[in-house]
Formats: C-alpha cells, sequence, structure tokens
DNA sequence: TAAATTATTTAGATTGATCTAAATATAAGA
DNA sequence: TCTTATATTTAGATCAATCTAAATAATTTA
C-alpha cells in the first residue's frame, strides 16, 4: 500500500498533466508546497515503484500504472465530495478538506455504495469530472474567466481551485455552478472584470478570482 | 495537531484503560502491536505533550487532557460507525476498519452533521456507548458470555471486538444485537458452551468466542 | 529472601519525509 | 554564443516512528 503522501504525489502530478503538457519538480514542488529537493528525492523512488518516468534534469510523467492509482484517488476524492455535499447537506467550501483525507481510505465498499447512493455521478461539486472505475475521465471543455471577451454571456462550470477561502467568497457574491454571467467590460489597468448578473445587477471580480473561474460561453 | 500515531495511543490507552485499573507498557505494545521501547519512547512524548503521567517503572495514565482528547477521537470512530451501518447501509462488519481511518479527520462539521443525521445516537453498531461533546461516556453494565452460568438466559449487548473475522462469524451464525441465547451447558474440558437460540435451535460456541460476547441477564 | 521471570528503560540503528546549501545542468537573454 | 537565470540533483542534516539488543528495575516463584 502506497502511503498517504505518495497518494498526494500521484494526484499531484496528475491534476498538474491534466492542464500541461510538461510536469517539471518545480510545478509539484509549488503544487505540494515542498522543497523541489524533496519532490526529486521523491520521484526516485517512484521510478523505483514504477508509476513514473523522469530522465534525468527532465520533466516527470505518470506511467500507466501510476495514471491509473492516480485516477482512483481523485475518483474517491470526488465521489465524498459529492456525498458529503448531496447526501449530507454539507456546502461545497466544505467538502474539500474532508475529501482530502478520505481519498486515502482503502475501502472499495464505502466508495462503491456511496456512488450507487449517488446514482453514479459523473461531476464533482466544485465541477470537476469523476474518473469512471477504469480510471477514465471526460474531458473538460471550459476557459477561464479572466480569458473571455467583452461581451460575452458566459456559465460558471467548475472552479480552478476549491479552497474555501474562493468559495465562501463566491457564496457571498451568489455564484455558484450554472451561474451565467455577462462580461461588461475589461478594465486594462487591473483586468478586473465588470459582470451583469442574472438579477441584472453589477458585479466586479479581480483577476484573480476570474483566473479561478472555469466558464463556458452560452447563447444570448 | 496531533499525528493520527499519537490519537491512536490515546485511544489506545483510553480502552485499555475502560477495562483494566492499571495500564501498563506492556499493555499498550501488544494491544497497538508495536514494542515496548517504542511504547515507552512514545510515552516520552506524550508526557511532554501533558496527555499521559508515569513515574518511571510505572503504568500509565491519561491526565484529564488525554483523557478528552481520547474521548473525542473515539466519539468520531463510533459516529462515524452508526453513520456507516445505519445511513449508508454497510454492515457491522465493515465499518469498524473504516472508522478506524475517518476518526482523524478534523472537521467537527462532518461529525456534527453525522451526529444530527444519526438524531444523536447513544451506542455504536457493536454496542459500545459514544461518548459526548464533553468527553462523558456511559458505564456498561455487562458480562461477558465466557462468565454466564448453566441455565442462565442472556442477550447479547455488544462485541469486545469488532474485527471483520468475528462478526462475519456472528453473522454466519445468525448472532446480532439484541440476540437471546439460554446457557444449556458448559463443557468443562474446552469451556465451550451449548445455547439455545431464540428459533429453539442449538449452538455450540468455543470459549474464543464467548470471551468476546458481552451480555446481560435477561428474566426467563 | 534469593533466584528466576517479566517489565521497563536505554542505546543505537533504520526508514520515510522533509529541510538547506551547494553543485551541476538546462534554458533564456543579451 | 556567452552570460545569466532557473531548474535539478546531490550532500548532509533533522524529526517521527519504528526496530533489536542490552541494561536495569520490579514482580513472582521457589
Ligand atoms: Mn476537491
Ligand atoms: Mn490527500
Ligand atoms: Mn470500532
Ligand atoms: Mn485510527
Amino acid at each position: 500500500m502506497a502511503s498517504n503522501t505518495i497518494e498526494n504525489y500521484l494526484k499531484a502530478i496528475y491534476s498538474l498533466q491534466q492542464k500541461q503538457e510538461k510536469v517539471n519538480i518545480t510545478d509539484v514542488s509549488k503544487h505540494l508546497e515542498v522543497s523541489a529537493a524533496t519532490v526529486n528525492n521523491m520521484m526516485q523512488k517512484l521510478k523505483k515503484m514504477k508509476w513514473v518516468k523522469q530522465e534525468k534534469y527532465q520533466p516527470v510523467t505518470l506511467t500507466v500504472e501510476g495514471e491509473k492509482r492516480a485516477a482512483m484517488i481523485i475518483r474517491k476524492h470526488r465521489i465524498a465530495e459529492m456525498y458529503l455535499t448531496e447526501k449530507m447537506g454539507l456546502g461545497w467550501e466544505n467538502v474539500h478538506s474532508i475529501a482530502e483525507e478520505m481519498e486515502h481510505i482503502d475501502s472499495s465498499i464505502l466508495f462503491d455504495r456511496m456512488d450507487e447512493l449517488l446514482d453514479y455521478p459523473k461531476y464533482d461539486p466544485h465541477g470537476s469530472p469523476i474518473p469512471n472505475k477504469d480510471g477514465k475521465i471526460v474531458k473538460m471543455n471550459f476557459h477561464l474567466l479572466s480569458q473571455a471577451e467583452t461581451g460575452s454571456l458566459v456559465q460558471l462550470v467548475g472552479v480552478e481551485d476549491s479552497s474555501k477561502e474562493l468559495l465562501e467568497f463566491l457564496n457571498q457574491k451568489m455564484i455558484r455552478l450554472g451561474t451565467e454571467m455577462k462580461v461588461l467590460e475589461i478594465a486594462s489597468f487591473d483586468k478586473s472584470l465588470l459582470l451583469e448578473m442574472e438579477e441584472k445587477d453589477t458585479l466586479v471580480l479581480s483577476s484573480k478570482v476570474c483566473n479561478a473561474l472555469r466558464v463556458i460561453e452560452v447563447e444570448k
């Protein structure tokens, strides 16, 4: 059995691989907030286990086996999040940190049962897809709100990070998955966006927030 | 924050303290299946943290603070077990090992919510009382089936261990909490019991099993 | 009570996960 | 291309949690 630490590394590499071509030691280092030397050290171990491949001084990639393991951990994480929100009534801002611990529980009975009770959900409460039992995961189609153009009408389909801080901010602004927003103006000075909300009131979001919101274009 | 390891030590000492006057290093060592030297080493650390007291070469005791922490971990463990059986439909034989990991999750929101959804249960699925938020725990009244006398009518109110192995054995014999059994005969050779079950059929249980079953006397 | 047994402590070592500092390699910029 | 900046690796250290073996204390038995 892999330690929680090792599982967190696999998950980190997997997540980074989803949005980048190349995953550098430094990326993993920043993502997990450990030193590059520590990551390097762990990569030696993961190479021995045949879960990652890496040539000296080159980026890392998960092997097929490593990717499968990572996907299974993420699957457990997202099923747990979904269960906690849908069946227990916890807010989307509270479930990520709990799932961060539950994902390491070794019990197919538990996660299969949650999956069943949820009727096999495809997405987690933050809009990310849940890998299936084979580790297959649907490729999401979105762009970041920070990339939207003036005049476009967009709908929130996911968030880049599931931190309590961001999600409580969104709660307060009444923004949730499915919320539609029209981009009225992009401030050239700080890249903040002026948005028209569903109730016709307007709202300004900083570029930091806009960089964390996954949206799709919708018809007017 | 205490590590999972430390929390498991606190829990072990607490559980042993429930059924023994004195808790020796050796008892903890056997309970957690680590060497006595390891336990000794950990006791030095727990003493520094003021969670246990121990004079050199003497038994260990939890401090008030240590006991409270232990009770909170056990509370989380038992609420989780109850939730898994009652709300998710898992069998009593499957929940202990899951709870062993869930008990370390640091989230009052999660456990308070489970407690609420369960309507504040007093006992876990194995018949053990759930400590309240102040760490108070009701003293159970029972004796082991192995201590029962010939002719007595007893009812199962709990188990000494929650291992999958024992509980699957009990499932197979149709024995669950509340099951009544009459002691027909005690074999002097191996201390096995011949029992009359509710459906009038008879059953022999080894002393090993009888030592794991908590019963109370019931009226005939 | 002396000897034997059992329990506890100490000493020294190992493993996993981490760090900082320094060395080395790669990539970017002038 | 040469220099500079950035990324990776190596070296050496620390801390938590464990071990075995040996020393010491406490308890039990004869
Ligand atoms: Mn999450
Ligand atoms: Mn995790
Ligand atoms: Mn249990
Ligand atoms: Mn545990």
